[in-house]
DNA sequence: CAAATATAATAGTATTACTATCACATTGTG
DNA sequence: CACAATGTGATAGTAATACTATTATATTTG
């Protein structure tokens, strides 16, 4: 993907951080290299001992950028969901036509990842194998409810919400549009995950399947 | 419910523990107090130690039976796969009518649990919190490949399995039974998690919501 | 050039997830 | 009854983890 909007940011909610890691060097080297480990490791063997070595820094250095692995995970996962909602808002913004809105829609939040030149310390496509394997561990956890109150999500419920109020827009009468939104956002990221490990439990094999599951799926449902 | 088959035994992958927690008064102490206290402080701040002195018991006691915490809980969410598979069957056997045998069974995994007096040790209604809590870290590892190999998870996908033989039966050219069967079984999960932490992002907050919207979800695509 | 700030190095702590060993109690078998 | 096998409990020990604290050294900035 192209880089169109070079001077864009994805705003992360400041309470995540410590330091903003997007302010220096260092920060950007922390953030790019533990997606790199953590797609390697998995989040439960990474450690920030080993990314400090990894980074020739310091376990301590990278304490001040994130109080906790886990603050680290969120911050990956906001920055995905950030990233994936400025890709709808740009996609779909112009599209006048309901259906074919919400159909633009599916399609960016359900295929795969390529790679956007635009952030250069983030692969955005080993980062949408992390979420996949690792998203709903920052939020499957006993300090959702503080973290929630405290707005770690919101960037995630914003996303849901921008796909359930496209679903409303052409079905005002159906009762289910936050479900099927939110149900649209991890169902895809677990077609995905089966996929690769339990084939035998998706049918989406190929590189458009998942896509063309859900689009079947959500105007089946709203046709009726 | 009632005790209907009083003699059943959910039959667990025996890779899955050391020594089977059913053959004795400890065992069954482990697993009955697990769930309970995994259900209060989460998966991830139990431990065989808490769980140990809990129990009256001893650390290393608990090691005799699992290996780890992690086939501790594969144990558990296996247990319920089964319990929840065996509800299926009973309750789908019978049913002529693959519309309405579907119907029943969409029925039996989206409603909430209640509880199950045949297996007076373990608390089913927690062990379904736990499960919408956990389940997925019973996957979400490094170790998925190899445990999947040694058939850990063949219950879970028996059950997705026997959706997906459902929708065929009803419409043999949808061509993504697996992805539908599979989309149930977890989005599910996912709806009951969302109705208590995320509201916002679910239709589904009264006792028959999430078996309502599954039902309608399936029945308007394989009529499309 | 001095002061402020960022980073690195080192050490230390409580907890976790185990492993190993030994003692004791119970149970089953010949 | 004796003795062996088995199950359980108690204790100790280890390596790794997830931090915190302190101090030293660079680097930037005013």
């Amino acid at each position: 993907m192209d880089r169109l909007l070079p001077s864009i940011k994805i705003i992360i909610n400041e309470k995540i951080y410590v330091k903003d890691p997007d302010s220096s060097d260092l920060g950007k080297r922390i953030v790019g290299e533990s997606i790199l480990m953590i797609h390697e490791m998995g989040f439960e063997s990474f450690t920030f001992k080993k990314l400090g070595s990894r980074i020739s820094s310091n376990e301590s250095s990278i304490y001040r950028y994130f109080e906790n692995k886990h603050k680290l995970l969120l911050y990956l996962t906001s920055w995905y969901w950030g990233w994936l909602e400025y890709q709808l808002v740009f996609a779909t913004n112009s599209i006048e036509n309901p259906n074919e809105k919400l159909k633009k829609a599916i399609e960016i939040v359900t295929k795969g990842t390529e790679e956007d030149s635009a952030f250069s310390h983030i692969n955005e496509v080993l980062l949408n194998k992390i979420v996949i394997n690792e998203n709903s561990k920052s939020y499957l956890t006993q300090k959702v409810d503080v973290e929630n109150k405290d707005g770690y999500f919101s960037i995630y419920k914003r996303l849901v919400n921008r796909i359930s109020d496209m679903i409303k827009a052409i079905n005002p009468d159906y009762s289910y549009a936050a479900s099927l939104g939110s149900t649209i956002l991890e169902g895809s990221l677990h077609q995905y995950f089966l996929k690769d490990h339990f084939p035998s439990l998706t049918d989406c094999h190929g590189t458009n399947d998942t896509t063309a599951y859900f689009q079947h799926l959500v105007f089946s449902i709203l046709k009726s």
